[in-house]
DNA sequence: TAGGTGATCTTG
DNA sequence: AAGATCACCTAT
């Protein structure tokens, strides 16, 4: 196992980020369970230019603040009520960038996910879809803020994709973003079928 | 295709 | 203090 350091979260350009986290394994190890994830899609937000990003125009909140930190925390938030999305911190402290993951192919621990998903087999939706995805692994709010070089969440390197296999698109639920919604800041494996939405 | 769900932020 | 909004998911 090769663990991914800090200082590759805290590289300063979000979108390279987003691309090459493909292929990683998101790994968590939460309630004594073990579940592993490949990525397979991912959207990059921008706090200093990128008017979709919860931290854009310096904007400091509560639930921002872990946004402004050095690379390789978890942000961690709910969303409509019922969601809990993941991010990783990027960049360095004081600049507010995160990359969302947005889905994962089950590696490891494929029961604990089922249970946690209350689904009986493997298919698409277990952990396609960044509030699915997280409730395959287990991950909620009680995690935004840690360290994803810690014991409970982590990323290794596994694979990489060549750019042929990479389909570069525009990103989902931000239509409140104006111009900058048309940016095409979400990436995901090409013919892979843990993905949200073609 | 519509409704659930609740933290977060803005307005008054 | 109240109301609008929201990086989504599931079942009709």
């Amino acid at each position: 196992m090769s663990k991914l350091s800090n200082t590759y979260f805290q590289n300063d350009d979000v979108v390279f980020l987003a691309k090459d986290l493909l292929g990683k394994l998101l790994v968590t190890k939460i309630d004594d369970e073990i579940t592993a994830g490949i990525i397979t899609e991912t959207e990059a937000y921008n706090g200093r230019t990128d008017k979709a990003c919860h931290a854009y125009n310096n904007k400091r909140t509560p639930r921002t603040s872990v946004m402004y930190k050095s690379g390789g925390l978890a942000y961690v938030y709910l969303c409509y009520g019922i969601h809990n999305l993941f991010n990783i911190v990027t960049n360095s402290e004081g600049l507010a960038d995160a990359v969302l993951i947005r889905a994962v192919e089950p590696l490891k621990g494929h029961k604990t996910m089922l249970k946690r998903r209350s689904l009986t087999k493997i298919e698409p939706r277990l952990s396609s879809g960044p509030g699915s995805m997280s409730k395959a692994l287990g991950i909620n709010r009680t995690h935004n803020g840690i360290s994803l070089v810690g014991e409970d969440i982590w990323l290794e390197h596994y694979t990489s994709f060549e750019d042929k296999d990479i389909i570069q698109t525009t990103r989902i639920g931000i239509d409140y973003a104006e111009e900058d919604a048309f940016l095409p800041w979400r990436f995901y494996v090409k013919n892979n079928r843990f993905i949200s939405k073609k």
